[in-house]
DNA sequence: AAGTGGTCTAGACCACGGC
DNA sequence: CCGTGGTCTAGACCACTTC
């Protein structure tokens, strides 16, 4: 038997593909549960080892539960802390859809405390996006973000009102996003802010600024985020 | 050859071991190779899967970083953030000496959302302690923390003026904490706040509300810190 | 070309869970 | 008891890195 399937994937990726697939499609559901090691490997006609690396893999990212002597179970939705995800990403792990209106894309090469935190020297064109996200009709954040414009020729013409700039980032550019340093602390809504966010002026606001890095360690996006205290709050785990 | 070795560990863990000693040991320093999985196999008279299968659990763990076609190399040492510190260990990280002051410690028996945040029946008993954090002169946190008033009898005797809370419970009460789970958002001061922190009502303030668990995934501290924004801010690295 | 990790086979026995 | 996951064997070929 050929070691790949028709097309280039390994054969355990596309076992845990074809049970990620039936997770997602509310086939199956949390506690249900995943066909065993040996039906596995009978339905794919593959070797009892392949079928369980396929679960193993499930296993370590969560999806799924393994308990010795009683088989193997849909994961209960686990809660992702500390992972760097995009706004796209977050509402859709919660079942919602992200929304946002771009409010201006240009680019500027004066802004040199955002140089300085891209590592660029100053006076480097920077692309700068501003973005407001929404549900249904309130606005909640407000959104501006950097972006070194030599590396990302062409991004501003990409429809970032529709698609996650994170996905454009990791599918045109080829760009490996690994993590981001947070600093987040409070601030007053200054008039800008509260125009945009409906607020009044001097409101309190949760204000996130966040450096992304990508896999070569190398500075990627700078955000500032302004957020609605009332209508976010920001989830951490942190270990002993 | 029986399966498991003399003392009832599973080959491969056995082999792990002998990998981590040597790291520990120190005679295997980052960037070294490790022995490679036919290598392990030969020494340790096993087959590839099970060496294989060893150098993939220690992948996971972060100790060992496995290149294709080049070989299994130790891991540098990974830098932990988002770690779960107390404020006495936080200061003592940056060189600064803790200052707090105790403004009221009491138990209470009605305060049903903190006796929910820490799984416990309504109207149990907990205790209760404010503390006010300061740098010199400056007040610039009020923290309220809540434990199960039935396990930590005779807490309130301990010196936590001076002493942490967190060496308290570690030391006299054997508890091992091993994680927190964070919320944080941005409030406006009310008056309380606004006068412990001698600042004025409304000024932002960030909110941080902390569940801490033990090891056997129990919460036993919850606790409510209010920061003055302009004095405190919280770093984060996430990770995709 | 030699060595490495990645995938895969076709079996085996064990420890454990639920019926 | 039967089915489950956990461990393990003794091989195989492939893709990749290093030299």
């Amino acid at each position: 038997m050929p070691p790949n399937g028709r097309n280039g994937l390994p054969v355990y990726q596309r076992i845990q593909n074809t049970i990620r697939d039936r997770i997602e499609g509310g086939e199956l559901k949390p506690g249900d549960a995943v066909a065993s090691e040996r039906e596995l490997a009978r339905l794919h006609r593959v070797s009892l080892m392949t079928a369980r690396h396929a679960l193993a893999g499930l296993e370590r990212e969560g999806i799924v539960e393994r308990r010795r002597g009683a088989g193997t179970f849909v994961a209960p939705p686990r809660i992702h802390f500390n992972k760097l995800m995009s706004y796209t990403e977050q509402m859709a792990s919660r079942g919602l859809t992200a929304c946002s209106k771009v409010i201006s894309t240009r680019t500027v090469d004066h802004e040199e405390e955002m140089a300085a935190r891209l590592n660029l020297p100053a006076g480097s064109k920077m692309i700068k996006i501003e973005r407001v996200r929404h549900t249904s009709d309130e606005p909640f954040a407000l959104e501006t973000c950097y972006l070194p414009a030599d590396n990302f020729d062409g991004l501003l013409r990409a429809p970032l009102g529709r698609s996650s700039l994170f996905a454009a980032l990791e599918r045109e550019y080829n760009v490996q996003l690994t993590y981001a340093d947070e600093e987040v602390d409070a601030t007053a809504a200054d008039g800008r802010v509260a125009q945009l966010l409906h607020m009044p002026r001097g409101f309190p606001v949760l204000r996130i600024r966040q450096v992304i890095y990508a896999s070569n360690a190398k500075p990627v996006i700078y955000v500032v985020g302004f957020y609605r205290a009332e209508r976010h709050s920001l989830f951490i785990r942190r270990f002993r």
